[in-house]
DNA sequence: AAATAAAAGCAACATTGTTGCAAAATTTAA
DNA sequence: TTAAATTTTGCAACAATGTTGCTTTTATTT
């Protein structure tokens, strides 16, 4: 994993540094999106709150992962696994948050379905979040 | 117009307040979804801003507005034109935003698409927001 | 290994959201 | 219509979240 890591960060033209190490450490070893403050609690005992703020942002920026919206107002993080490129993602999935474990994954495999507009309106992007139960809590 | 506001407010057992009546005036007046800010801007030199966050609080409570994720983390809230009722929204239109005027509209003419999901999850509300260039932008 | 460039940490601050409580306004009931 | 009861407001204090400038530390380049 170490080497994927650095990888990822060099491909993106990133120095290679503990705190990025370790945040994305976070992603890579789960698929749930994870919220500024999930990963100030995992990794922000041994790093500053600015430099989990200026890593996510620049993970953000660089296409490595990307941002969810969510009705709560917390904003969430997902790694990117399409291959989004600087400046420019393009997942086209859909995000699933489970009312029950209130955990939001990426649905890599559901594609956002198109939408019809109204006269005059263009789309550029649609970001679909659907809200219900998981696979692992229906059981 | 004052009396549609009084009805509707008596109509969510609720008492008509000048800050009510102002903030419902605000929503009433035009078709944008609003943020916090933008409704303390607004209303907010008469009012305490804690009483603009009870007051949105209040009305998305009692199914009068609702609320609309974005992913720069700012919660914006828009008048139900659906009947919703207390505690169950059931607001099925796209939202859209305009990437030129930054600003959001409920398309309540278009429904929320269909999503097929993985075997075992259940869907229970679908929220899609469409980002592009809006009718007044697009000329 | 030294010079250069980039990132982290710190402090201070700005914004946003929350809670308890007393004062004021609204509604209810006499 | 007025008094009592209820609800809402405003204030203060606080908590959480996010931002900026600058110095020190760390990583990369030569």
């Amino acid at each position: 994993m170490k080497e994927e890591i650095t990888t990822i960060l060099k491909r993106n033209s990133l120095s290679v540094t503990a705190s990025r190490e370790k945040i994305l450490t976070l992603f890579l070893g789960q698929d749930v999106a994870l919220s500024h403050s999930d990963i100030e609690k995992k990794a922000g005992e041994k790093f500053d709150r600015v430099t989990v703020y200026r890593t996510l942002q620049t993970f953000t920026d660089k296409g490595i992962i990307h941002t969810i919206p969510t009705v709560d107002n917390a904003i969430l993080y997902a790694l990117c696994k399409d291959n989004c490129t600087q400046g420019h993602h393009h997942d086209q999935h859909v995000h699933f948050i489970c009312d029950k474990c209130a955990q939001t994954f990426c649905l890599d495999n559901v594609v956002t379905p198109d939408v019809k507009l109204p006269q005059g309106y263009t789309s550029q992007q649609i970001e679909v979040v659907v809200k219900g139960v998981c696979k692992a809590c229906k059981k």
